[in-house]
DNA sequence: ACCGCAACTTGACATTTGTCAAGAGAAGGG
DNA sequence: CCCTTCTCTTGACAAATGTCAAGTTGCGGT
């Protein structure tokens, strides 16, 4: 692995306060492959013997049952996915593919867990960073309990607005056959949905987002930090 | 705080393998308190000034938007609830009330925090309990995303089976309302649903649950361990 | 045992969401 | 540049879910 890659996921707050012996040992110990799009990298269900790093491209996290798939997540570079299954040694809970090209760190869990056990450093940082995945989900379920899917594509589109810097046009990080699924609607329903925000000032020509009116669909959408705020 | 109690927390995975002294320390740091029903003991948004265990009694995890509520989640005896609140210094993102007359341990968060700062096995276990508390909402997640509301409620059912043994008459543990809010579903749909249980050979009188052949539900409710199984 | 209250159930209806089918539009490959 | 292919959109319809209103049941307290 280029030394490059090294300091990229040393910068990570999973990595950055833990002692050098450990970290050079986790990455003597670790793989980075280079996967064209449309890879499955996980299935759920599997035994989790990587903690993935993302350095670059993009993955979406997602679940099937009875033929029916949703997408949780998408996990953009450069962070950790499925940290929760390496360290429990389960089963995968979501199945993972890339969505591009994408760069990918495999650390095997097994290293993870022996370093965890013996640096406190790490594993304060491992809690930091379950405690955030926690909370992100459980905001993500009152998400979906309590809105309706129009709420939610309404809170979606000021979410990305607040990543886009505020502008007020800017573009969906996503297709949106893969948001649909991702807010919990069929594509039919986005489409209608995104028609039904037309009246607070909010259009969509293709990936292009404009919101007119900050004000008049924030009265709409009504967000709230114990919902819409993934940082805290 | 009596010593019965003590040991009751000490047997927690969460303190279990903890240093004596931090233990004690956390112990002389806390407060018990005995509370009345349908007292309401956290508000989502406030503070985690407390990490909460549960000695006797229930409580029930909920969440409010735009005057709507939704019920995330029951906690019994004898757990924890709101540690990643407490760990992350981050204000609740749930509200709790007790259920029923109830015993609670208040322990103060800095010091929970701070004690996780020095001791590794205590961070260890946290490590431990939040991946668990992560998967769990991750399978929650998943069950509210892929599952029909009738889907949802029959594998619950199945789940409750488990819980009691696998007797074919068992107890709901909760009042239907509650139960409607947690599966996601109003109050009058989950009186449907019970009826549209029936050609399943599931019938329910009052709180008393009557599954007459488990295979014929569970070829209709399809449980996975990937969703319903929730020790792993 | 009776009463009163709250939870639950039921029916009728409205709204939301999903499904199917067809067509329009956009992107990539030869 | 055109063709294929996929995504996206739209309309018509079906199914699921929510709302409202009116019972009914069941429980706790007097």
């Amino acid at each position: 692995m280029p030394a490059s890659d090294h300091s990229d996921i040393r910068a990570l707050d999973l990595f950055a306060d833990m002692d050098d012996a450990h970290f050079d040992a986790l990455m003597r110990a670790s793989y980075v492959q280079n996967f064209p799009p449309q890879i499955e990298l996980i299935s759920e269900g599997d035994p989790s013997d990587f903690l993935h790093v993302i350095l670059t491209g993009s993955v979406e996290l997602f679940a099937t049952w009875n033929r029916r798939e949703t997408s949780l997540a998408t996990v953009r570079p450069i962070s950790t996915f499925i940290l929760a299954a390496s360290i429990k040694d389960a089963p995968y809970l979501m199945s993972a593919r890339t969505l591009e090209k994408s760069r990918i760190v495999l650390l095997p869990s097994q290293d993870v867990r022996s370093i965890f056990n013996q640096d406190a450093r790490f594993a304060q940082a491992i809690v930091t960073e379950l405690a955030q995945c926690y909370r992100t989900v459980v905001k993500s379920t009152k998400d979906l309990k309590l809105r309706t899917s129009l709420e939610r594509l309404a809170n979606y589109l000021l979410r990305q607005q607040a990543r886009a810097g505020g502008a007020q046009v800017f573009d969906l990080a996503a297709e949106k056959r893969r948001l649909a699924s991702f807010l919990g609607m069929t594509p039919e329903n986005l489409s209608r949905a995104i028609k039904g925000l037309k009246p607070y000032g909010v259009t969509v020509v293709g990936s292009r987002v404009t919101i007119s009116d900050q004000a008049d669909i924030k009265r709409f959408a009504k967000p709230s930090p114990l919902i819409d705020d993934y940082s805290t």
